[in-house]
DNA sequence: ACCTGAACACCGTTCAAGT
DNA sequence: ACCTGAACACCGTTCAAGT
């Protein structure tokens, strides 16, 4: 290929204007790099602007307004996500792998829990996996209802823990050591109740408190799992698609 | 009884002064009146001490910053949840009846969901309720790891469950009407999807669509139930204290 | 000790005016 | 058509000064 020919620095600034122009794409890519690397809270239409050396006010010709913006980076993000196509006999396993690719994507971009945790994705990246992920869940012999709030529970489930590992460390800067911190100062204050009045939470301080957030992430998983296996089998009788549980009474009716 | 003596009008302003004392408590109540009424967003420190008929700069003498006064406001609606004591074979209907007690707790007011959905509850009434609701967990026979675990699961959820539903009608005002507006809309679009690319969205866009808000909380509370029910014998050799559910490959170690 | 006014350093959104 | 500056109507938090 031939090389490019040099332009001539004075008629460069019409060719070439020194500020590559305002797009969708361009404000959303920044957006998430605000997000990545400063958190939700410095993600202001202005710090955007200053970002992308613009007045804070030419972003609403592009994105309508904050929340859109949030709806559009969490749709971008989404493209990270794998779900995979079902294979027979690995059922169990694929849903598993499907919701820890989605809880890696939250634990790489900051925040990215609490954008989406009141969001209902329906970006096309949103739509394609709602797509994929019921293929997955009917492929593991869940009727039509199950499959249907089955991803949305499951979804819930990943981005509430996801949230609720994320803010264990928000208040200072350190990750790992503060959640530790955190959890022997709750430890002891647990120890310290009057087992008279909180037999509970003295006896069990220690499981409350050791939990981490990948253990209680597959507990999670293995309880919601195990719960839609139970209820996967129930087309007999019960209007229900869960069947009444071991340890219940029947209905009062 | 004998009738109050009037106050001459020249000393009043020193026996009763026209503003009695701020306190927390009333700094709370009054939080929590603005956010019943008019939300979250409208709740702001400027516009609670106006309602206190006080200088915004006050409130920080008696709550230290806006977000501990939501903690406070948290704990304190938590008064209005019910956990019932366990009784004998009524166990995962006692369980359902304590989530209900929540999920009215928080349809009783606005945006508390908002709230609740990034905080550990760990006032005085959060930690009365954490006993209570781990001494009706484990009266079903959870182990130590899954009735530590299994009530922030099921509180997440409800919490989660709520939050969905209060965002739902949150665009505009109307309660009812605007959801079934919003799910014959998202009906319409996912029957117009190309049934070649999304086999899955049309065929379910029904069920996806037709789930109200009481209908997925029951069928949530179900299988979280069921999930937890399916662990709780699991006592043997397993480290998980999950069994691994019909489905599921061996693990791959 | 408790409360206040004023100030600081921010927000999101709109809109007339420019190029 | 796209972008800008200036303005509007707000925020949470701090702090010296008052009573």
């Amino acid at each position: 290929m031939p090389e490019e020919i040099p332009v001539p620095p004075w008629r460069r600034p019409k060719k070439a204007p020194p500020r590559m122009p305002l797009t969708q794409d361009r404000i959303v890519d920044t957006a998430l790099g605000i997000l990545d690397a400063e958190g939700l809270d410095a993600l202001s239409m202005r710090r955007l602007a200053q970002e992308l050396k613009t007045g804070h006010a030419s972003l609403y010709a592009h994105v309508g307004n904050r929340d859109e913006l949030l709806d559009l980076v969490f749709d971008l993000v989404l493209t990270e996500v794998d779900i995979p196509e079902p294979e027979p006999g690995r059922w169990a396993e694929q849903v598993k792998e499907m919701c820890r690719s989605l809880r890696r994507m939250f634990l790489a971009h900051r925040d990215l829990a609490r954008i989406a945790i009141d969001r209902v994705p329906l970006g096309p990246n949103g739509i394609m996996g709602m797509e994929r992920t019921l293929n997955l869940l009917r492929a593991g012999g869940l009727q039509d209802e199950l499959a249907a709030y089955g991803g949305d529970l499951l979804s819930t489930f990943v981005t509430a823990e996801a949230l609720e590992q994320s803010s264990r460390h928000s208040g200072a800067e350190q990750s790992q050591e503060q959640a530790g911190m955190f959890a022997d100062q709750l430890h002891g204050y647990l120890k310290s109740l009057p087992a008279t009045q909180f037999p509970n939470l003295v006896h069990l301080a220690g499981p409350i408190t050791s939990l981490d957030s990948d253990r209680r992430f597959e507990l999670g998983l293995e309880i919601i799992i195990a719960g839609l296996v139970a209820g996967a089998g129930a087309d007999d009788g019960a209007d229900d698609g869960v069947r009444s549980s071991a340890g219940s009474t029947p209905p009062e009716s």
